[in-house]
DNA sequence: CCCTGAGTTGATAACGATTATCAGGATGCT
DNA sequence: AGCATCCTGATAATCGTTATCAACTCAGGG
C-alpha cells in the first residue's frame, strides 16, 4: 500500500478546510500545535504537499515568497479573490479571462499556456474596520 | 542628497536590460561577477529593490519562491507572457482584464484591488525545439 | 491477539534565498 | 582637497522549505 491514514493528515485537512482563506504552512503548523497535537512542522509540509498533489488543495506564492495553501472545493480550474487583510478568499470563475489568456498566448506563438490570475484586495469587513481606525487619527 | 550614482547600480541596470526575460537576483549576481566586477550580492539585491521601487523594473515570484526581476520598458501597468523554457517575455496589455478584475473585486465588496495576471507558456521557438527532441524518442 | 514490514512521524540539520550589520571606501558638494 | 554622507561588500542572521534518520504506527498475516 502506498498511502496510509494517519490522524495527522486528517488534522491538516481539517485545519485547511476550517481556514477562511489561504494560510501558510507555518501558520497551519502553529494552529495545529495550539490544539494539543504535537504535530511536526515537516509533517504539515508533507501533508500539504500531498493535498496539493491530489488536487484537494490549491497553492500560490504570497508576495513575500511564502507558499500559501487553501482547501479547494471546486475541482475545476478557477481563480481567487483574496483579502489582503484577513485572508478571506472567494473563488471566482473567469471564463472570459481564460479565453483571453489562451488567445493571447496563441497570438504570440506560445503553447502549453497556463496562467496565474489572482486578485488581492481588502474585503468589505476589513475595509470598514480600516475606516474606523482611520477615524481615530 | 538621497541617491548617489555608482557604477554598480548602472551595471545592474544594464545587466537587467540585457537579459531577455525575467532573471533572479542570484543569476544576475553570478552574471555580473563573471564580467570582472567584484560586485557584492547584497548590492545586487539593493539595486534591484531600488529599480523595482522606481518602477524601472518589474518583479514577480517564480513558482519555486524565487523573486524574478525584469527591466520594464513601458512604465504603465501591464502583464507578462513568459516562456517557461527560455524565459523570454512579452509585455501584454489587458484592458479587458483590468476592467474585469476591478468589477469582480467591487462586486464582492473588495476595495484597493490589485491583481496578478501572468501567462506562462512555451514560446514558438522552444516549442519547435521540443518537437525536434520528441522526434528522437 | 501478536508479529512483521513498510509507510510515517517529528526533531534537527541542511539548504537556498533574502535581509541586516558594520567597517571601510567612494561620491558629491564646498 | 576636505568632509560628511551614502554606498559597498563580506559575513552573519533570518526565514521558509526540504532532506535525513531513528523511532513509531498502521495494516495485514499467522
Amino acid at each position: 500500500m502506498a498511502q496510509r491514514n494517519t490522524w495527522q493528515r486528517e488534522r491538516v485537512r481539517e485545519a485547511l478546510a476550517d481556514a477562511p482563506g489561504f494560510v501558510s504552512a507555518q501558520a497551519l503548523h502553529a494552529l495545529l500545535r495550539d490544539e494539543n497535537t504535537g504535530i511536526g512542522l515537516a509533517t504539515v509540509y508533507r501533508a500539504l504537499a500531498g493535498l496539493a498533489a491530489q488536487g484537494d488543495a490549491d497553492s500560490l506564492q504570497s508576495p513575500d515568497g511564502e507558499a500559501l495553501y487553501r482547501a479547494c472545493t471546486s475541482t475545476g480550474h478557477h481563480h481567487h479573490l483574496i483579502c489582503r487583510s484577513c485572508g478571506r478568499t472567494v473563488e471566482i470563475e473567469a471564463t472570459d479571462v481564460e479565453q483571453w489568456a489562451h488567445d493571447t498566448a496563441e497570438k504570440h506563438g506560445f503553447t502549453r499556456a497556463e496562467h496565474v490570475v489572482d486578485i488581492f484586495g481588502v474585503c468589505a469587513t476589513c475595509t470598514a474596520a480600516a475606516e474606523n481606525e482611520r477615524a481615530g487619527d
